[in-house]
DNA sequence: GTCTATATATTGATAGAC
DNA sequence: GTCTATCAATATATAGAC
């Protein structure tokens, strides 16, 4: 069989594996930052050899660089589905679920991001400063807007959408703390549905108008 | 001169070279982390010798140690200070104010906590579930009192303080975000004045009973 | 494709000269 | 107290047998 490059795998138990590995290392990054991070632990995680490891990827950063791609897209969905057309505070309470959503279900990934911030966001700061300052400034846009004709309280709008961020990241990031905080009382489908309904209350209260 | 333990310098000079290596070794682990620092970026960052580094910490643990316990009580206080006796908006709203100021003056401080949360709290997991609790167990039935009394629209106190916690540590944890989404434009007086101004209205407005 | 063995670099920490 | 030199452990990555 011709060799194959690590980057563009072709057969259904290639990617598979890639898949398994990838699952590992998320486990790992997301817990520890890259530098951190060793590929012991990632192979110990996917209960897959070291080497057999760097066979389906050339390098612990193409490991990283992949998980960081496919996290991206997914962090920037819930806030492109903003419609302008809708009610602004439906829009606004909708957004919230699904970045809560997103906490819930995909903690890794939330943790993923905020290890890489915290290190000065070193593999996405253009993506950040592009892709993500554009989509940001456009749904401010439409927010200030909503505010302007009456629909919602003024505030500023870029610092609305950073308490959102904010509050919905805290129960995937903070996990440890709010469990901890909480006690074993709390289990995680009744934290979540408090959560919801506390943020839904706090932003609508707070943005609606009499 | 007889040997001085590290742990119990005695004169002004030792004290100071402490403080300048551990000054620069919160430089580092608040960006990677306890892993992902290495006792080379320290002394770099401090300017001085690798060796002489742990002349004065015994160790790379001892570093960090002293570091966690020094931010922890620091990051009590201001939840501490909420008096019972106030004005429940007027005590929430100077609570969120002295919680953004922490982020604006230590962001590393704040970066180093989120580091410790993000691995699992290993260092602090007891002190979460013991101090921590007991200190928001307390003020969270002071909210709850506010609330029964009618001076506080009604929500989970805990999310409340949840809330505020996120939205306050956001600014220093994801201050690189939050500048790459404002653009050059915001200066960081000028970010935490609106910052100061947004958070007063969403909190304050969501609790505040008519 | 997967393994053992290993090359090479980096790490935390120590020894010992000055 | 501070340095250079270095050790022992660990890290990423490769070589080569099977």
């Amino acid at each position: 069989m011709k060799k194959t490059n690590s980057k563009t795998p072709t057969t259904r138990i290639q990617r598979q594996k890639r898949l398994v590995i990838l699952e590992a290392a998320l486990e790992v990054f997301s817990k520890h930052g890259f530098r951190g991070s060793t590929l012991d632990q990632i192979a110990s995680e996917a209960g897959i050899s070291k080497p057999n490891i760097l066979y389906y990827y050339a390098s612990k950063q193409e490991m990283h660089k992949e998980l960081i791609e496919r996290m991206m897209d997914k962090w920037l969905a819930p806030l492109e589905e903003m419609n302008a057309k809708g009610d602004p505070i439906a829009e606004i309470s909708a957004y919230i679920k699904r970045k809560l959503e997103m906490a819930r279900d995909y903690p890794r990934q939330s943790r993923l991001f905020n290890n890489e911030i915290l290190q000065g966001a070193p593999h996405i700061i253009d993506l950040l400063e592009g892709e993500l300052k554009i989509l940001v400034d456009e749904k401010a846009k439409v927010i200030a807007n909503w505010m302007k004709k009456g629909r919602l309280t003024k505030t500023d709008p870029y610092h609305l959408i950073f308490s959102i961020w904010a509050t919905t990241q805290h129960y995937a990031d903070f996990d440890v703390q709010v469990c901890a905080v909480l006690g074993e009382k709390s289990a995680i489908n009744h934290r979540f549905k408090v959560a919801q309904k506390h943020l839904d209350l706090l932003f609508v209260r707070a943005l609606e108008v009499e």
